[in-house]
DNA sequence: TGAATTGACGTTATGTTATAACATGTCTAT
DNA sequence: ATAGACATGTTATAACATAACGTCAATTCA
C-alpha cells in the first residue's frame, strides 16, 4: 500500500470530513455528512477508509468502531500508536513515541510474535474533564 | 460489580461454553452453542457476558468483537492485560505482567488521564504458525 | 407481613456496523 | 486497442448490539 499517493475523489471527501471533525466518527456519521456530495451507500465510505488507513492518514478505533484523522501527519513511521480516549468529551490523544514502540517491541519479543497490527486504546476521563 | 459472586444460571452456561473453547467466540457463536440449553435471543448472551466481564472472568477482544475466558483465574488484580492474537490459528496469549501495568501507568501519567478501561491487542503471526 | 427494591430472565423489535456480489467506468502501459 | 489495475456505484444481506417492555423470585426493612 502506498503511503502518500494522491487521493481519489471519494477518499478526498472522506478525509476532508474527518479532518473537520476533531472527535472520532463512525462510518455512518461520515456517510451522512457526505450524502450532499452524492454518497449513497456505506461501502463508499468503507472503501475510502480502508485506503486512508493503509496510507496512515486515518486510524480506526477498535473499541469505538470509529475513525479519526491521524494527528501526526501520518504517523506510520513509528512502531505503534496509543489512543487515549475521554469518555466525557470524546477527545482522543494520539500517543506515538518511543515508549509505545519499546513496549510493543518487548511484548512481541517476549511472546515470540510477529505483529502486523496493533491497537492500544485507553478509556477514561481526561484532565480537562476531570477538573471541570 | 462483585468479583467472585456466584454465577446465575445463564452466566454459568455462557462461562462453560467459553471455558470449553480455547479461541475467541462471538456472542452469536455462544448463542448457537446454547440453543440446546434454551437460549433464544442475543440478549441472553450479552447480559451474561456483561456480568462475567465485570467479574474479570471473561475478556472482550475489541478488535474481533469476540470474547474469551480469562486464562489467569481472573486477572483483574493487575493493571492491565495485553492480548496477542494470531491471525492464522486464532490462538490468543494473554499477557498480564508488570511490563504492561508499568507501560499503562507511564502513559496515563504522561497524558494526565484517569483510565477506567484499557485494551491492548496485537495481531500477527505466532511462533508456532511462523515455523509451520 | 407486606410494600418496595433489586436483579435475573424472556421476548420482540430495532438499531448499528460491515461486507458480499455484481456491474460499470477510467486510466495507463504495452 | 487491449489487458490490467483501481476506483466507483448499487442492491442486498450478514454480523454485532441494544431498547423497551413485561415477568418472576429473592431480599430488605418499615
Amino acid at each position: 500500500m502506498k503511503k502518500n499517493a494522491e487521493l481519489s475523489n471519494n477518499q478526498r471527501l472522506v478525509m476532508a470530513v474527518l479532518e473537520r471533525e476533531p472527535n472520532p466518527m463512525s462510518a455512518y456519521m461520515i456517510l451522512d455528512e457526505l450524502r450532499g456530495s452524492g454518497f449513497r451507500a456505506p461501502l463508499q465510505v468503507y472503501r475510502a477508509l480502508e485506503k486512508l488507513i493503509g496510507m496512515g492518514r486515518v486510524h480506526r478505533l477498535e473499541s469505538l468502531n470509529a475513525f479519526i484523522a491521524c494527528s501526526h501527519m501520518s504517523c506510520e513511521k513509528t512502531g505503534g500508536t496509543a489512543f487515549v480516549i475521554c469518555n466525557r468529551c470524546e477527545h482522543v490523544q494520539e500517543v506515538c513515541d518511543d515508549s509505545v514502540s519499546l513496549f510493543l517491541a518487548e511484548l512481541t519479543e517476549k511472546t515470540k510474535f510477529k505483529a502486523s497490527k496493533t491497537s492500544i486504546e485507553l478509556h477514561g476521563v481526561c484532565d480537562a474533564c476531570e477538573d471541570a
